[in-house]
DNA sequence: AATTGGCACTGAAGGTTCCAGAGTGCTAAT
DNA sequence: ATTAGCACTCTGGAACCTTCAGTGCCAATT
């Protein structure tokens, strides 16, 4: 049974590690924290939390350290998120208010976030389903192929290569390209489709497999999108906590650069507002040392995406979260006031 | 005075150093190689390099590692580049030649390097004065901004923000936009100064203002343009060739984040057709274990810029350099093919 | 003059031993 | 349920030794 104070002794256990990297005693605890009773209280809850499996001594004569159910159960059992401090609060919202476009707010975000915590941070990109069509360019590449550019008027640019069933010259691309353009432009991408398909019903045949063709192409490209996209900052980072992982640091550099365990591990977490913490073996095997901290912000129209901290299990949670979820907040304030 | 032989016995201390990273001695090189001499003859050509600075002890009684300046001596007395064996070759030929546009190109010759060599691999985007405008969008920003986007032949898209002096609403911007594009279109990076000079002079005063300012938003963007710009993949095997580096691995990562660097040196590396190699600190001196191999390609028109490939400089400089060079030739002769 | 065998010397790496200290688990007393 | 007391365990560091690879130097040889 794992009575209350138990649980209090399991906060202090981690919080002091994560404070101090050293393992903690049962007399640490009693002489920094005024829990009232003796050390050998504390050692008979520390047994019981033991037998929980939610701290472990790395050796029989050590403190102990947090198992990843012990961080599982003090990140639950936090239920107020302190917020950040104003003046972090209006330097967040500063420099993020300084940015452009879609790309620069991210670049700032992440580099934001990693400053703020220490961390590995990342963006995802969101889907902008409310985000309309400014322009389609197409450029030939070969005479049965060419790359459509898709502008939308949030200022995020998107290419993908079409393949045609016939040949084509330039003006057959020309001629696509006005028709494409004069139809589509101002259209949201979730019309896309429809308003291309009609288009193919009224055009003359050789331009309708053409329209087909490009149709089938952009509704993949705006699919597909942005959402397998991360932007990420702060890698070093990494490399000065290596001494919080036991094991190499090379499967989580993998993780990061292939991007895809991470963008699915994502996508699972989509449906939490406030954060959503993943530690160690929770996220997958040889990402055992491994927590992520991540909030999902709105880009306008209800689309949502997240962004992350990625570091050691050994990290500071309620850091993390605070930051993680102010600035989420204030990205999906600003994606949200210039629509 | 260091003779002939002492050079050769620089050379197989650096061979022997890069595959077994252990410092190597009189005696392991006359087993390994046939100079005909014995260990003290060695011992007294070990003593001329020494004194030469080309080789250093870690401590009296270990073998020897080259100094930078000997892998300099090394890697300067390599007259021919043994090229890739012929499947190495065609595998990059096939594996480059299915690149769509340019981002994926890059992307797939970063992957590429740095498999091959198992190194970190950047690329730098170049500059493209000969590539052609295909298509400029504006779109609005308030009252007095845009974001510009720029179009190009060769499927490359950059983005900008220009300020109006004067405040402007959606008509305006939309008959700028069809008076830029139609003025533009087709015309060659280089010439797109003088044409909108042109055209700000035949238009009417407020276009007149309009043109003004997004030209030298324009001409600010083609400049400054790609060459500020790297891309980067395997930074993963950095960690897992840590062992070579004496200090913390975090300023090279700092330096692959920040790029900065990276650009400077490589502009200073800018005349060279073959391989340039910096080693240790010729490159800067918190990257002192650090050396990068690089090779300029060009982009059509006679722009070049640089590919290269970071790692220890405890590496294998022979491989890494033929590698370098045949994929700056392979993406030299696909970026001249489709012109 | 260059090369060589011989040899004493050096310093790192690894193993052993010892000690101190931190921390535990258990038990008996409160 | 809590606690003091105590024996026990294990790590980390210091001190020490031995081994060994490799050197520098010297005198002898070609």
């Amino acid at each position: 049974m794992v009575s209350q104070r138990a649980l209090d002794v399991l906060r202090v256990i981690v919080e002091d590690y994560v404070a101090s990297r050293e393992p903690v005693g049962s007399k640490t605890i009693v002489e920094r924290h005024s829990f009232g009773v003796s050390a050998a209280t504390i050692r008979n809850d520390m047994a019981a939390l033991e037998e929980a499996n939610l701290i472990h001594a790395p050796h029989t004569s050590a403190g102990r350290v947090p198992t990843d159910l012990g961080y599982r159960r003090f990140v639950d059992s936090l239920t107020d998120v302190r917020p950040l401090t104003g003046t972090q609060i209006s330097a967040i919202q500063r420099f993020l208010d300084e940015s452009l476009d879609l790309d620069d707010l991210f670049g700032r975000t992440v580099k934001l976030l990693s400053n703020l915590t220490n961390q590995v941070a990342m963006v995802q990109y969101p889907t902008l389903s409310r985000d309309a069509v400014a322009h389609v360019e197409l450029l030939p590449l070969g005479t049965h192929r060419a790359l459509s550019i898709l502008i939308t008027t949030s200022g995020s640019v998107d290419r993908a290569v079409v393949e045609f069933d016939v040949d084509i010259d330039d003006s057959n691309l020309g001629s696509l390209r006005a028709q494409v353009n004069s139809a589509l432009q101002g259209q949201s991408l979730g019309d896309v489709n429809s308003v291309l398909t009609q288009l193919a019903s009224t055009a003359d045949a050789k331009t309708r497999t053409l329209v087909e063709s490009l149709r089938l192409s952009l509704i993949d490209q705006i699919d597909a999108q942005r959402h397998d996209r991360l932007i990420v900052a702060g890698t070093p980072q990494l490399i000065r906590s290596e001494g919080d992982f036991s094991r190499s640091l090379a499967p989580v550099m993998d993780a990061i650069e292939e991007q895809v365990v991470l963008l699915t591990l994502f996508d699972e977490m989509r449906q939490g507002e406030s954060s959503t913490v993943r530690i160690g073996r929770e996220l997958a095997d040889d990402l055992s040392d491994t927590s992520i901290v991540s909030a999902s912000y709105t880009a306008g129209g209800g689309d949502t995406a997240r962004l992350a901290v990625l570091g050691p299990t050994r990290m500071n949670y309620p850091l993390n979260m605070a930051a993680v979820e102010a600035v989420a907040r204030y990205v999906s304030q600003i994606l949200g006031d210039d629509s």
